[in-house]
DNA sequence: ACCTTATTGGACCGAACGGTCCAAAACTAA
DNA sequence: TTAGTTTTGGACCGTTCGGTCCAATAAGGT
């Protein structure tokens, strides 16, 4: 069966994918993949294929270990009007502890590399879609639970609060006062009363 | 006085503008703004200085050439909530003319470059400054109109404008259906009932 | 113990990167 | 016409880029 690795595959991949969402594409050099991962440039190449194959692999990575995690909860909440506040919430917490916020990587993704890259488009309208069902199926439970009046189209409402949540993502990027934003969340989730 | 310049500066910063604004800056190369722009490489040096010279200067040229006139729109309109409505169905009409809508160079460049280039990240944060304060007060106006309820906060209110603004600007690099954008315009505005 | 198979480090590659420099050219002012 | 000033093209620079390749190595399976 031949050497086995010496290095955990999607743990590598995981310090790969920070960086990538730190940095983006074109700036992230594979120099700084290989300090990232600790493997060697023949490890690396050997099994994650070059640097764009790697880029999607972590675009993947993200979507599974990142956003499904956070959907899941969205979509099993108790309360789901409660879950969509944190949900926004949770970005402007980000913003009050990292000086820098990193933002999220697909909507980094979607601004940089769209227009250039078919593939990780792909991968980035897919994730938008997540959020979409799952803010989707969230409003639905909340309408069952008499927390969101009925009158509201599901699809709609929940294609809003994804667009509202990527703006927010994007206005933190600038390093915001706290208390605007959250100003901002509150007008944002008015539109569920 | 010597030897004049045989180009227009302002034309050159336009043309070297429209690549960041679509590749961004890591992915533009120099080679890229001297095909662009026309200009050798000893010209491009001498009138704007290095590659990150050359950038916050693009930058300043949209703000003052590209958002100055449209934030003049909306700030002199005859119904201030009319031309709010108009500042976002801007965005949509743009990916239904352009197959792979570029966005906003202040946007993207705040995703991109904010959290490593503070200069870049100082002129990002004043254009959006600017966005509020041009909301700011459309909503003024409307409020003095009557077409937008006294009650609400206009600070605050611009502030989600704005926000709600660059999500747009964001979700629709993916490309979507015009009308599903349509619909999330018809709820983000919904806030100035 | 041995043979097969796979991993690994690092030398090496051509191309492209951002940037400098200078001699030739082109224009103005006198 | 000439002196003075500025622009301009392109040669050139060292560095870094993404990527390939191979010999050495290390761990199976038998």
């Amino acid at each position: 069966m031949g050497r086995p690795k010496t290095f955990d595959e999607t743990a590598a991949l995981d310090q790969a994918m920070e960086v990538f969402w730190d940095k983006g594409y074109a700036a992230t050099s594979l120099t700084d993949l290989l300090a990232a991962t600790g493997l060697s440039k023949s490890s690396l190449y050997e099994t994650f294929g070059n640097k764009h194959d790697l880029f999607l692999k972590a675009l993947e990575r993200y979507r599974d270990a990142v956003v499904a995690p956070t959907l899941a909860a969205l979509e099993s909440a108790s309360s789901p009007r409660e879950a969509i506040r944190l949900a926004f919430l949770q970005v402007v917490q980000g913003v009050e502890q990292a000086a820098a916020p990193r933002g999220c990587f697909s909507n980094n993704c979607a601004v940089e590399q769209a227009n250039r890259d078919p593939a990780a488009c792909r991968r980035v309208t897919e994730v938008f879609g997540r959020f979409e069902q799952a803010f989707e199926t969230a409003v639905r439970h909340g309408q069952a639970a008499g927390e969101i009046p009925a009158r509201h189209d599901p699809a709609a409402l929940a294609r809003y609060l994804n667009t509202a949540l990527n703006g927010l993502i994007v206005v933190s990027k600038t390093g915001r006062d706290s208390g605007d934003l959250n100003d901002v969340v509150e007008i944002t989730l008015q539109a569920l009363d």
